[in-house]
DNA sequence: CTAATCTACAACCAAATGGTTGTAGATCAA
DNA sequence: TTGATCTACAACCATTTGGTTGTAGATTAG
């Protein structure tokens, strides 16, 4: 069960970093291209520091990692936070499964 | 792809409502019992209102539903919410394979 | 060397969040 | 009927969040 593995601070940080469309679709960019900081931020009509602080949180929700090359900072997927929220969503539908089974069985015997 | 289909406006809500311990926990509850909201809020250290509003901000997520059961309100698993929030995990991860896949080939042809 | 580019970070602001207390309407029990 | 219980919701407050602008340090290009 993640829900006693990771830390509750951590599924937080998780959630939290997913729970906005901007950041969610810089994870979606990140899976299949590398971006700079700077290219990310073009993608989007805000302003670079704005786009520094959604990496920021992707990066402290380990769900994105930055490498430095040259005067650019690459971003890069880190696949460990998504993981992680997804093995909790699993087990919430594994939990579920077991209740729907337990079930089964009860109207089996009567 | 999940991306497409679900708002992102749904996906905020989504992520935004799985971002606290104490709605996570809610959520592991109601998923194997039943709990009326009173149930639920003698569960925590906080007030009858405040875990109101943690379900209130569940059932929007569309996670949980309430059912009126007397002067009980009963909260139940909306199993929607949760698989819709799988999805777009799951999706993640499968276009990380389909990069690591080209990448394999692009090795195997070089 | 100088100028442009990329990044980091501080300070600020409005809105959202997570909590509180208080009031009031239904429903149930005695 | 009366009192207790369960819920809903408003008003309020402190903190966090998501954005802004501005300043400054590295690094690269000309």
């Amino acid at each position: 069960m993640v829900v006693d593995q990771v830390s509750n601070a951590e599924l937080d940080r998780l959630f939290q970093a997913l729970a906005d469309a901007t950041r969610r679709d810089i994870v979606a960019r990140v899976l299949t291209d590398e971006y700079s900081v700077s290219e990310l931020a073009a993608e989007y009509a805000m302003s670079f520091a704005a786009v520094q602080k959604h990496v920021a949180v992707l990066e402290r929700a380990s769900l994105v990692a930055k490498e430095k090359r040259g005067r650019e900072q690459m971003v890069r997927i880190h696949l460990d936070g998504l993981r992680r929220a997804r093995r909790l969503l699993d087990d919430y539908e594994e939990i579920w499964q077991q209740r729907v089974a337990r079930i089964d069985d009860i109207l089996a015997e009567g």
